[in-house]
DNA sequence: TCTTGACTTAGACATTGTCCAATGTAGGAT
DNA sequence: ATCCTACATTGGACAATGTCTAAGTCAAGA
């Protein structure tokens, strides 16, 4: 069983077969998949399975901190399941590939005191943007 | 008129009726508005306007750097008149408010050249969120 | 003032996400 | 092993946001 999969059995979870597969979709190193793109994957080992159960699974797993919600296009958000390392996205502005990065430092040292007008800062994130090799070839 | 709309005329833009009012709804100071805020807000000038010359309007908008789409929280995206002055944002994670902001230094900076996996590097985009002092002391 | 090609319109359609009542089931209790 | 029941799943309606098209309208140059 992943780790993930124990991590969720010890808060308490049901391990249906529903959240299973769920989970194993996300299982891959560096996946950044749509909900939609999560049930189709996940409708290949549970045919049955509904849309609403995953947005619902997901919806629980981002509440709980093992994913991490992207949205980098104002589009479909994204579930990253590389949630135990802090990191920012590398994403292509043509074909909308995206990469996990660790930039150096922490971003939130950048905001000077006199441009935080009071707010009390919790995270910021980065989207780096440009082209990826092979369409810059292209 | 407004500089907007001389430099829309002036890159042979038909100044219609519609066009105007969408451009002095985004006239303000650092306002961050939907498209169908900024459909409301037009309509009570022009109340004819339809939603697709809005959409329309603020797509030509942003291909051509007069206005730039911002997509702080997955949901509709909002569009931002402060074009020519480089920024990024601050939004309180309570009630949505969002600020302009300038970081110290350049974020692109921080991304080491090991991290960039051979991207051509264009603009990185940050979005510092926390909580603003009424939702703070609330 | 005319003409014409660009602009606008209403509404259908697409995508993404949420909600609900009915049904099913995991896992503890017996 | 089986039963219970609270929790989970389902299908489909609904909501929010955005896109597209065919037909009508109009800004601005001739």
């Amino acid at each position: 069983m992943s780790d993930l999969l124990q991590r969720l059995r010890d808060r308490g979870w049901r391990l249906t077969a529903q959240r299973r597969v769920v989970a194993e979709v996300l299982d891959g190193e560096h996946v950044h998949y749509t909900a939609d793109e999560v049930h189709a994957r996940a409708a290949e080992k549970l045919p049955e399975i509904s849309r609403a159960t995953v947005y619902n699974t997901l919806g629980e797993l981002v509440s709980i901190g093992e994913v991490i919600e992207v949205s980098t296009d104002g589009r479909a958000k994204r579930y990253d399941p590389n949630a135990h390392h802090s990191h920012q996205h590398l994403v292509c502005s043509r074909c909308g590939v995206i990469r996990d990065v660790r930039p150096s430092g922490d971003p939130l040292a950048l905001l000077p005191e006199g441009e935080r007008y009071g707010f009390t800062l919790d995270e910021a994130t980065v989207t780096y943007r440009g082209l990826c090799p092979s369409c810059a070839s292209a």
